[in-house]
DNA sequence: AGTGAAACTGTGAGGCT
DNA sequence: AGCCTCACAGTTTCACT
C-alpha cells in the first residue's frame, strides 16, 4: 500500500505555546530584547534565542519589518483599486503586476479569484495622485480591461496571528 | 490678516534623505543594528540613533513588527470579504468592526467609501474556516446586510514607502 | 543637528546536563 | 531540548561643538 499524502502540508511548522507567545511579543515589538522575552517566558536567554532563530529559519517569520503611518509622511489618501485584466492578456499578469507592485504608493497587492483579477492598496497624497496612478499605470496598459476605485477611510491591522 | 491653514497637514513630518534611507533599511530588516546603518549612511551611531528615535516619537514609525508567512502556520487559505452594513445600523459599525478585527484569522480591515462598507482580509486553514467565519461573525449579525467572499491566490507587499 | 567617548546592556557561541 | 558562562558587539547617554 503506497504511503498517502499527509493531512498536514509538509512545510507547515507546529508551534507550541512558547512559539506562539514569541510571535505575539515580536509582532507587537519586533525589537523586544531576547533577554526580556526570555525572562517573561521563564526560559533561558539562549533557549529563547534558539526558538526565534528556528522560527526564522523555518520561514514562519519572513522578516522583521516596520509599520509606517502613511498620514505622517503626507500620504493622507488611501484607496483600493480593483483591476480586471482582458481575458486575452491573462498571461501578462505576473509581469504587469510586478511592475505595478513596486510603484510609489503601492502598499500591497492581492491576486484574486472571481470577477476582479487583482486588488491594489494605494497610499498617496491626494485624489490627483490616485487619478494619475490609474491613468499612468492602469488605463494606459492594454492588458487592463477595467478598474474600480474605492476610497479607504480607515485601515486597521488584525489581531495576533496565533 | 488671519493666519491661514497651511498646505501641509500640521502632523506631517518632513523627511530628508537620511530619514528615507533609514525607513527603507528598517523596512527590509527592522533589526538592522544601529551601527551598521550609521556606517552605511556615513553618520555617527549616536546621530543615527537620534534619527530613528525621532522617527518613532513623531509617529512615522508606528511600531517594529513581523512579517509572518501564513502558509507556514497552517493558514493556507486567504480571502477578502466585502461587507455591507444595513443603512439603519451604520452607527454600530465601529463597535462591530472592533469585535471582528480581533478574531482569529483577521489580518486587516479596510473601511471603505462606496457600496461596500468594509473589507476584511482573512487568513485561515481552509474553506470550511471561511464559511464558519462568515456564519459566526457576519451573517449572524443583524447589522450585516450582505457579504461577498473572494479567494486570494497571492498576497504581495508593495515597494518601499519612501 | 551632529559628534566622540565611555558606561552599560544584550547577544550568541561553546560546552554541559 | 534546555541551560550557564563569558567574550564580544551594540546601544545609549552625555558633554561638547
Amino acid at each position: 500500500m503506497p504511503v498517502t499524502t499527509n493531512d498536514v502540508r509538509p512545510d507547515t511548522v507546529q508551534l507550541d505555546d512558547i512559539d506562539k507567545k514569541l510571535l505575539r511579543m515580536l509582532g507587537e515589538n519586533a525589537r523586544r530584547t531576547n533577554n526580556s522575552m526570555a525572562t517573561e517566558l521563564g526560559i533561558a536567554p539562549s533557549t529563547c534565542l534558539a526558538r526565534v532563530n528556528s522560527l526564522r529559519e523555518s520561514g514562519v517569520i519572513r522578516r522583521f519589518t516596520l509599520d509606517v503611518d502613511p498620514e505622517r509622511i503626507g500620504r493622507s489618501l488611501q484607496a483600493l483599486i480593483f483591476v480586471r485584466i482582458r481575458p486575452g492578456a491573462r498571461h501578462t499578469m505576473s509581469t504587469f503586476s510586478e511592475e505595478i507592485r513596486v510603484q510609489q504608493g503601492v502598499t500591497q497587492l492581492f491576486f484574486l479569484g472571481g470577477t476582479d483579477d487583482f486588488v491594489l492598496h494605494l497610499a498617496v497624497r491626494d485624489s490627483n495622485d490616485v487619478r494619475q496612478f490609474v491613468l499612468d499605470h492602469l488605463s494606459a496598459n492594454p492588458a487592463v480591461a477595467s478598474t474600480q476605485t474605492s476610497l479607504v477611510f480607515d485601515h486597521l491591522p488584525g489581531g495576533p496571528w496565533v
